[in-house]
RNA sequence: GCCCGGGUGAUGAAAUCGGUAGACAUAGCGGACUUAAAAUCCGCAGCCGCAAGGCGUACGGGUUCGAUUCCCGUCCCGGGCACCA
């Protein structure tokens, strides 16, 4: 055995056993269990950051503990590879966005490949291919002769200059990011799909995944957003005609209190009215600014105009008037809404600004004072449902509910609604104005309409060789792209050039991996062997709490009920997520004369520390002069903090690496980056290689196998298998493994301590080295590899189970309990294991801290926590 | 603005079901080894206090024999908001 740990020769020697041997191959096994592993895949944008690789040595540690376990492990890679970055580089460079995805492709395999994950190379898998996604245009023509996938208009930004269609992140403060063009909403058809169909189900399973985080479900339950309320009409005339204008309210208790009715700006009496009204077509034309992102609309100055409409009261027969609303969008529900300023702090924000009337029509009595309403000022009492009406006619007395169930019977018997169950979750709109995406597969003809694309005639392929300019998409100037005749009249047609949302390929990538070979159909029997009762463990960063997760459970959904899961009901594709936080590292900056900032790299700043170790003050290295020190930001190409993975893998090797990441945090909370850490888990793999060569060079002993033993080896014994209980704990029940990681590094500074060179302690030590590098394998499999076969000639550790603890060695006669003195610590003592309550109870008594406290007097309350301590009241 | 998280020593963190706050590590300080340095090993260390003791888990309240943990309110930081992935 070498004497000095080389990461470098040993990672690559532990790689190339793993290759030879096929280790990380994954086949169907009816005999084993099976445990599919699942991270998220990436979008390979050119190489990995710091998150790709907490992300993968997660799942990799996982993947390895469980395979100890005697699992049937599957874990895959494969690559998200449509999407924007890759256009922007090719209008930067001029390379196709083809060329570009697959070269970074090809680099970073290699990154992981150098990282030691293991991943089944063989279902390797790039959603750009068109033996990909010609079984998501097959999927979409389903659903489009199902109806699921229709087409309407829907509001995306516009920049006027380029002419383009911007994404929400391609648009700062309100203008284009490369024109600075004030970007306009515009509204375009585009393709949907009917997810509102399946929000029911959408919902009520979160219910049934007991092992996804609580803050995804709750997340997620409150983006599909059921409210149950009243979908009601306001009678209105217009040129003679009668019309109605529906609204949705959860608040039908607070009808009598409207004093006005809010519409969007796109609405159709919003429009109307504008005809005879310049002013208020101007303001229709203002609100038109600006892009379509939730939360600008939600954060900007509430705006309004009256129409001059009035519609009636559908209960009191009062005329309201209809106001156009900047902040009432057309996407959701009607597009118009009840204004009731004495109880929604939104409309009595408005009213006050406006001038418009404040009407009370609920009251609440809090700690049996009736609380007194004024239009002064908002008060939180005024929107409470702990409430009944007044001056409110027939309803005035009535509390929430009984106000509601009989507004609703009121308002159905007239004709002009009632009771209704709306959801806030809208239709997933999936017509992108881009390029580099899955084609749509259909064909506009001008007599038969939207014709999707025969099977026979799928896949519709993306051609790759074009030049991007970034105005507009290239396929439009591609007439043997768009050029076609109709599949049914046979006439000459157009195809479509729009692409798909690139969440719609990660919807169902994870399906694919199970049999990316097959040529004839999207999924086989192979999904029904690995998804069984959900992929066993899903990994990836709580960003996508929301999009990707709901988007992947409704995707699932629709395949089942295409039939593609034949008898077996995948209902929900995860049964176990975890969600890992992100990766930060601190920022360095300096200001010019005007204040704008250059971001520099931690890796180029020297910190100096007081003599406490705060930091006081950072320079540049490379001139020696002062820099400002910035936040903690997560690790990003705008503020240059990321740490680039491959210098480290370089510098320390990847067991370093994962080490580091898996023992800074846990896995769902944010990791700090710190070079100083890095360098403290290098030090302890050094360290345990040491260990191992000391031992080794002494003569390897046959493991402990029974027998009494001196109280020092009895001692260290017990933790040796307290800390394997542990360690298997916190792997496959609490997926804590930096607490699993301290657990290992006590037990070596007892192995250090031990000071025993008998025969009995020789075989104790080779017990408890065993026991390490196994326990230690999954997260640094490369070193533990290295340092079992010097322990155990001959054995792989990767091929061998996870240590068990053993009952016998945890046994003791004697436990140390803590005595409290009113909630304070004051003492211990030391019992029999088996004592009875009152006999603890009686020792903490007589111990002497308790009498020094006591001083002679008598205890108040004795409480005995068994195992854990005695709590005296005085 | 709305929804969801988080806030504990100088720093990353631990305390698993309401029961010893700060395990393990980093940085720091002291010592051993060395001609010296690096590496390594050993020790110290929440704050105040000579000590006894007191205080301490963002802040203010509450429940409890006992609260980092549960409840109410406030502040700050982060994630998501439907075309970034």
């Amino acid at each position: 055995m070498q004497e000095k740990y080389q990461p470098q020769e040993v990672e690559l020697a532990a790689q190339a056993h793993w290759q030879k041997t096929g280790a990380a191959r994954a086949v169907e096994d009816a005999d084993k269990p099976k445990y599919y592993c699942l991270s998220m895949f990436p979008y390979p944008s050119g190489k990995f950051h710091m998150g790709h690789v907490r992300n993968y040595t997660i799942g990799d540690v996982l993947s390895r503990f469980y395979r100890m376990q005697g699992f049937n492990v599957l874990q895959p890679m494969g690559w998200d590879a449509f999407g924007m970055p890759a256009e922007n580089a090719a209008i930067q460079n001029g390379a196709p966005p083809a060329e570009w995805t697959y070269s970074n492709i090809e680099y970073m395999k290699g990154q992981l490949q150098r990282l030691g994950f293991a991943l089944d190379w063989e279902r390797e898998l790039a959603t750009c291919r068109p033996d990909y996604y010609r079984w998501e245009q097959w999927l979409f023509t389903r659903l489009f002769e199902k109806g699921l996938v229709y087409k309407r208009f829907g509001t995306v930004n516009w920049d006027p200059v380029d002419q383009t269609v911007l994404a929400n992140e391609q648009v700062i403060d309100g203008r284009g990011w490369r024109s600075g063009a004030l970007v306009e909403k515009r509204e375009i058809p585009m393709y949907y799909m009917k997810i509102t169909a399946y929000a029911e189900e959408l919902l009520a399973g979160l219910d049934r995944l007991p092992g996804w985080p609580e803050q995804v479900k709750l997340m997620q339950k409150n983006w599909i957003g059921k409210s149950e309320g009243v979908r009601f009409a306001f009678p209105y005339e217009i040129d003679g005609k009668a019309e109605k204008l529906w609204v949705f309210t959860t608040r039908a208790d607070t009808i009598m209190g409207v004093t006005f009715v809010a519409v969007a700006a796109e609405h159709p009496l919003a429009a109307h009215a504008a005809k005879t009204n310049p002013e208020l077509a101007a303001f229709i034309e203002e609100c038109k600014q600006g892009g379509v992102a939730e939360a600008d609309l939600a954060t900007m100055e509430k705006k309004g105009l009256p129409t001059g409409i009035f519609v009636t009261h559908p209960l009191s027969g009062e005329k309201i008037e209809v106001w156009v609303g900047n902040y009432v969008l057309m996407g959701y529900g009607d597009g118009a809404v009840m204004a009731v300023p004495a109880h929604d702090e939104r409309d009595f924000a408005f009213a006050k600004k406006y001038g418009l009337p404040i009407v009370q029509s609920v009251g609440a009595t809090i700690d049996g004072k009736e609380q007194v309403f004024s239009t002064d000022a908002w008060q939180e009492w005024y929107a409470s449902k702990d409430s009944y009406c007044v001056n409110s006619g027939k309803y005035t007395g009535l509390a929430y509910q009984q106000a509601v169930d009989a507004i609703a019977a009121d308002l159905a018997a007239l004709g002009l609604g009632g009771k209704k169950v709306q959801f806030r979750l809208r239709d997933w709109g999936i017509s992108r104005q881009r390029y580099w995406g899955c084609p749509i597969p259909i064909i506009h003809c001008d007599s038969c309409g939207d014709v999707p694309v025969p099977d026979e005639q799928l896949p519709v392929v993306l051609p790759e060789n074009v030049s991007v300019t970034g105005a507009g998409s290239p396929l439009a100037k591609m007439p043997a792209f768009h050029e076609c005749v109709c599949p049914k009249c046979g006439r000459p047609a157009r195809r479509e050039i729009d692409t798909m949302d690139t969440f719609v390929e990660s919807s169902w990538y994870f399906l694919r991996f199970c049999c990316p070979d097959n040529d004839r159909a999207m999924v086989d029997e192979r999904v029904a062997h690995w998804c069984r009762g959900g992929i066993d463990q899903y990994i990836g960063g709580i960003e996508h709490a929301i999009l990707h997760l709901l988007y992947s459970r409704f995707w699932t959904k629709l395949m089942r009920d295409c039939g593609l899961f034949g008898e077996e009901r995948l209902d929900e594709p995860f049964a176990n997520l975890l969600t890992q936080g992100m990766v930060v590292a601190p920022t360095f900056y300096r200001e010019d004369a005007e204040g704008r900032k250059t971001w520099i790299n931690p890796a180029e700043v020297e910190l100096s520390t007081d003599e406490r170790g705060r930091p006081v003050a950072a320079r540049l290295r490379a001139d020696g002069q002062p820099v400002s020190i910035g936040g903690i930001e997560k690790m990003s190409k705008s503020k240059n903090n990321g740490v680039d993975p491959q210098a480290l893998i370089d510098q320390y090797g990847a067991d370093t690496a994962r080490l580091f990441i898996m023992f800074a945090s846990p896995p769902d909370q944010s990791l700090e980056w710190s070079d100083a850490g890095v360098e403290g888990a290098y030090r302890f793999l050094k360290r345990l290689w040491r260990i191992v060569f000391e031992h080794v060079s002494v003569g390897i002993a046959p493991a402990f196998a029974g027998g009494e033993l001196p109280d020092g080896l009895k001692t260290f014994r017990r933790q040796l298998h307290q800390t394997i209980g542990k360690v298997a704990d916190d792997y496959g029940r609490r997926r804590q493994f930096n607490t699993a990681i301290a657990a290992v590094m006590e037990l070596l500074n007892a192995y250090a301590r031990l000071n025993d060179d008998s025969a009995p302690a020789r075989a104790i030590r080779q017990e408890a080295l065993e026991a390490v590098t196994l326990m230690l394998y999954p997260i640094v499999p490369h070193l533990c590899e290295a340092l079992y076969a010097e322990l155990r000639p001959g054995h792989a550790a990767g091929e061998q189970a996870f240590p068990r603890a053993d009952a016998g060695a945890l046994a003791r006669d004697e436990i140390e309990l803590v005595v409290q003195v009113n909630g304070k610590l004051r003492g211990s003592i030391k019992v029999p294991t088996g004592a009875d309550e009152g006999a603890i109870g009686a020792a903490a008594v007589a111990s002497e801290a308790a009498q020094r406290q006591l001083q002679g007097g008598a205890p108040k309350k004795v409480i005995v926590v068994p195992g854990r301590l005695v709590n005296i009241v005085i």
